[in-house]
RNA sequence: UCGGGAGUAGCUCAGUGGCAGAGCGUUCGACUGUUAAUCGAAUGGUCGUAGGUUCGACCCCUACCUCCCGAGCCA
């Protein structure tokens, strides 16, 4: 069970606090404003004095010295309390923290060599703003489940810090990227009344009793209506997909940003895919060393990403090389060797994937697909109808599949044909037909899994943990 | 849904058909440079749940629950 802080304890800790009048308080937060320093800034004022406020991580003594990690949200940092410089009093009460107390804290910046992230912090006054008590996740490991468990507390830690941050810049860089090029952020619905795909990975949610509608497994059908009214649009979002997956590249709700371009065709799809990763990969290299080195990325195995010029295999050749690599045995580590080759007209399996991604040191684009197994909105190439315009990008490092796209069909009978084909109602098509009946033109869009993308990124082996609360299968709390 | 693995102290795990264990954490004490500190002491249990076999079950059997890994499906 998770401990309870003690908020007796904490009163009893620091009684200004709790009890100054609104006033009082009031100027004392706005004082804080003023003055605070983040630990990020910290190396900007050696040899000054600073208030901070941070938490402690963890405690180490030495006899008359105590040395406190810790957090603000911002870094990292070490503060050393020596007993010569403080009272009695603050001294004692220093060797009684506990982990995850929040304080506030006065001392000099100093660079030193033996602190890690060459900048320390040499204290002359704690104070515990709100205490803490038994804090369940210790700096020792801890089991998935636990951590999950206690994910509201483990985001605390320098993992989930690391990776969250990578996803903010990951989302930045997304939006900087299409900014630049002329796209508007033109936002789906969640409620939707048809299915893209298969209805059986659809959410029913009940509205009044009367009608039912799904939560939306993509914003894609209504990005096509924005493409034709803006031009370039992307649509970015939670999506949902009722798919009793249990793996480590599924979640239940998952974010994924969907560009659509109108016009545009299956090539220009696929370069501005290509574009839209380097770009990516490119910012997160430049900007976001320190998560990337706690997480212990290998920035070797990134960085050919952040040059383009990423390899294309059509559907065809990929099975050829899924052929020969069987053939020969030399199958990547995490590859079941009795893996099977695939017949033309199959789909591929997370296992194929991987060893067609595991010839390229970048992600690999593979096209053309058998229109029977895609999608129903997927143009058929001219040049060979047996093949749809479309393409999955899937990442190094046995990442899988983190793309999928396609040039759309767009001419109204074919449309029509198709969905009719798949068995599906053209009803609650009505107005996607529409976008045929009225000034039609060859378009294309994609869409990219947030989480699967930072994942790779980050180096983690499950997309679990590239979302702040996860939700799958097995797992609605915290 | 299918296949494999696991469930024992707050955490990570060992364990044997016959008295329930270790390390870490936590608490107290020592130590002026710790980085998962070290040293000493204290603290800690419905052995996932229910039933069965047995003189005796944490251990063997059955069912169920939960989690982990993989497959299918997908981003």
């Amino acid at each position: 069970m998770v401990a309870q802080a003690q908020p007796g304890a904490a009163r009893l800790a620091s009684p200004l606090f709790y009890t100054a009048p609104a006033g009082l308080a009031l100027s004392i937060l706005s004082g804080m404003a003023s003055t605070q320093t983040p630990i990020s800034k910290l190396s900007e004022h050696i040899g000054q004095d600073v208030t901070l406020s941070a938490w402690l991580t963890d405690k180490s003594g030495k006899g008359k010295l105590i040395f406190l990690k810790l957090r603000d949200g911002s870094g990292f940092v070490q503060g050393v309390l020596s007993k010569n410089d403080v009272s009695e009093d603050v001294f004692e009460a220093a060797r009684h923290l506990t982990q995850e107390s929040s304080l506030k804290l006065t001392g000099t910046v100093r660079a030193d060599e033996r602190a890690p992230g060459g900048v320390e912090l040499s204290l002359s006054h704690v104070e515990v703003v709100g205490g803490s008590g038994e804090y369940p996740i210790t700096p020792k490991e801890h089991g998935i489940d636990f951590l999950q468990d206690h994910r509201h507390l483990w985001l605390r830690h320098r993992r989930p810090w690391a990776v969250l941050r990578l996803r903010d810049a990951v989302q930045r860089g997304l939006a900087d990227f299409f900014h630049g090029r002329g796209f508007i952020r033109f936002d789906s619905p969640l409620f939707t009344t048809n299915a893209a795909e298969d209805t059986t990975e659809l959410f029913e949610i009940d509205l009044f009793g009367e009608n039912s509608a799904y939560l939306s497994q993509t914003g894609q059908l209504h990005a096509e209506a924005g493409a034709l009214a803006f031009g370039k649009v992307y649509t970015f979002g939670p999506t949902f997909r009722a798919e009793k997956s249990k793996t480590r590249r599924h979640l239940l709700e998952f974010w994924m940003i969907e560009p659509e371009v109108a016009p545009s065709d299956h090539a220009a799809n696929m370069q501005l895919q290509e574009d839209m990763v380097a770009f990516v990969v490119r910012r997160v290299l430049e900007t976001c060393a320190e998560e990337l080195g706690i997480l212990g990325r290998d920035l070797d195995k990134l960085r050919p990403a952040a040059s383009g010029h990423f390899p294309r295999v059509t559907y065809t050749e990929a099975l050829e090389i899924i052929r020969s690599r069987i053939e020969s045995g030399d199958l990547p580590p995490n590859v079941a060797p009795d893996t099977q080759p695939v017949a033309w007209g199959e789909d591929l399996g997370a296992p194929h994937e991987t060893i067609v991604g595991s010839q390229f040191d970048r992600p690999v684009m593979i096209e053309r697909y058998p229109a029977a197994i895609k999608a129903f909105y997927m143009q058929p190439d001219p040049l060979d109808p047996r093949v749809a315009l479309c393409d999955d990008m899937i990442a190094p490092e046995g990442y899988g599949e983190i793309i999928g796209g396609s040039q759309r069909i767009h001419d109204y009978h074919l449309l029509k044909n198709r969905i009719e084909e798949q068995g599906l109602p053209l009803e609650p098509f009505e107005w996607y037909l529409d976008l045929r009946r009225f000034g039609s033109v060859p378009h294309a869009g994609f869409g990219m899994g947030l989480e699967r993308f930072v994942a790779w990124i980050s180096g983690i082996d499950h997309i679990r943990e590239a979302v702040a609360f996860p939700r799958m299968l097995t797992r609605m709390y915290p």
